[in-house]
DNA sequence: CATGAATGAGAATTCATTCAT
DNA sequence: TATGAATGAATTCTCATTCAT
């Protein structure tokens, strides 16, 4: 039943798939750990594989880069699903915030890349829990009306900078930084005095900004 | 004793000094414009000077990141000192929040780097100015009373954080954002599920955080 | 000694043999059009096989170029044997030289080792071929008589030449070459200054010149 | 008086200037030997420098090559030059010729890139040297009128076929071809069936004709 | 002191060949 | 036997740093 193990044809996709994984481990933990200066080399050895391997499954560092980060991206979309059919609509929103927030913390090392993948129908999932939860959120009152999907977007990239400077010394630093946004998303009732990005900026701060790669 | 020698060698300090003003200004400027990857070369040439001139000012590139660094920490206390003698105290804060915030963004290319210096000093005058905006603050019972110095120091990192990511598209975006986490100083009174930063631990972040560099 | 089994060895055989025409097309079309410097890998796909197949019969990629060449050269040796049996010995000739030059340019990627392989046998039926041709030439007196087979050998590397260069561009201009060197075969009367190669000399540039090797 | 010698600050630029002149001559002993496949390392360590100095003169191998093959067309034109002032319009155009073949055998490592270079200037001289002598011979009716620069420009194609077959084992092997190539210029009279190439397809092919390359 | 030339370790990527399935 | 995954040496190029002039 299991298709790897039924078809014989395919005993070799099973070791090259379980390489590829190798290598995607191997990836993540060296970016969490080291971010992506590190060379594909470091990364070959750390998967138990040679380099070629690596390019052979991952034609360009940049590939296998964009590869971990869908796989983030993926855990992200995951634990917002989980998150959106809270009862409360209010502690749904927390939830998936402290949520992703948890995520980032945990692959800090991919943070400069985290919105600047291929993979962006992932990225547009996210983005459309995000929308629900805020929407619902709204409409219940507990949350201010002039909030908009770009300004969550703008809390994860701040707690992104939190976590970058904060991680290995204080890991919880970014959690006291989300209770004062949450707080100012719920108590809140000042007119803001800035406008949010449109939603065109949003996109293009998730496509074009590059800072942090390799090379 | 020669006057003549004396003002020469007096002179040649001069022009070393200029020199030094030259070059780091140059990496300010790079930096801003390229971020640290920039190469030495580069610096040196945009200063008008060799390569080992730099080198003989800045003996690593470290060090010349530290030094620009540490400028860019003086103007933010510049700006903080100018903010601090503002009558009303919450005004006096914000506008020091949103100057700092100014000035970040004006140095985007070092943010990796800003709190990483060799300067304490500059880096403690800055933390002490905070400390006491943010107390005046919450003396004439505009801010809430739970936040603490360490909690402005990570306003400034999320700041950062939202900096880097929108800079080149929405050079606006931190404002938003920093609008709304005024807000959560100055409206929330729902007590923090988390613990601030430790002054040891934002002492540590200021001083071990080493992301973002070059090499 | 069951039919079955012998004939299915049999169609084995006849299915080794496919991959092996099949490796060799593709080998020579992608030759053709890419030089050897095309990978292997290319080669295995564009026949339609893994290149494990490609090393089964072909232990090393000199191999397969050499294949490739004897292939060639044997196509060579056929229209040379259509060109012979012509009526007019000088057209036989001059027949002959044009068929050779168009092979070589329809094969213009294997030129570097046109004369480089391992079937020697090939090699010198199409040498016999020349020297027939020359020498009844030579008999009616249409050719000069100072010429010997080496001279078109010569001939042949001097329009490898040409192609090499011209073959995108100028595809005719081979020809205008050619009708030159005809003139001097045929109208030229004052002796050559330099001596001809010697016949080992001919065969060792057959055998020993390895540029335009791909690695 | 020699500039080099005669300013002090450019002292650093002779040894600079010394090493161009020793990366360049490796760079051109190394092609004419190994061909263009051979590696940067091998070029540096034969010039006896690191690998980043023949990049800091050359910033990439195609420059390198551009180089060695600008000197090399130098040269040639240099010689052409010499035997455009000969008294006999005829032996004026043929020591041309043989002088081209001569300076194309010395430097057979470079032929497959000799007329693809960035100096267009050389070359346009030497084609404008190609073209008198070859307008003289023919005004002198020594050689046939239907010749035009082009065929000339062929010959020299033509003669790199030879060279790069033969070289390294019958080094007069291109003479003998040039004599051949001579009396068809002087001596045949019938009618070439085949047109020449066009100029601007002889220009196309010292523009585009690329095989090989190192890459 | 200033200069910029020299250095060489290191980075990404390719490809002929081998080998497990 | 066919497959294509794995290998790793080799290649081009970069850049922080040192050093001769």
């Amino acid at each position: 039943m299991d298709p790897v193990t039924s078809y014989g044809s395919r005993a070799l996709r099973r070791d090259a798939a379980e390489n590829r994984d190798k290598i995607l481990e191997a990836a993540r933990a060296s970016f969490d750990e080291e971010g992506f200066e590190i060379g594909m080399e470091a990364i070959a050895q750390r998967a138990g594989v040679g380099v070629g391997t690596v390019y052979r499954r991952f034609p360009t560092k940049e590939l296998l880069i964009a590869a971990v980060v869908d796989e983030v991206l993926a855990a992200i979309r995951d634990a917002a699903l989980a998150a959106s059919d809270h009862e409360s609509s209010t502690e749904g929103l927390t939830e998936y915030l402290f949520t992703v927030g948890r995520l980032q913390f945990e692959h800090a090392g991919c943070l400069p890349r985290l919105w600047n993948g291929a993979d962006d129908a992932v990225r547009r999932e996210i983005e459309a829990i995000s929308r629900q939860l805020l929407a619902k959120a709204q409409a219940t009152g507990s949350v201010r009306g002039d909030v908009v999907y770009e300004d969550i977007a703008t809390i994860f990239w701040s707690l992104q900078g939190v976590i970058e400077r904060t991680a290995t010394v204080a890991p919880d630093a970014w959690k006291r930084h989300l209770d004062l946004l949450i707080q100012a998303l719920t108590q809140g009732d000042i007119p803001l005095a800035h406008a949010p990005l449109t939603t065109q900026q949003a996109e293009r701060v998730k496509r074009e900004s590059r800072r942090g790669l390799s090379s």
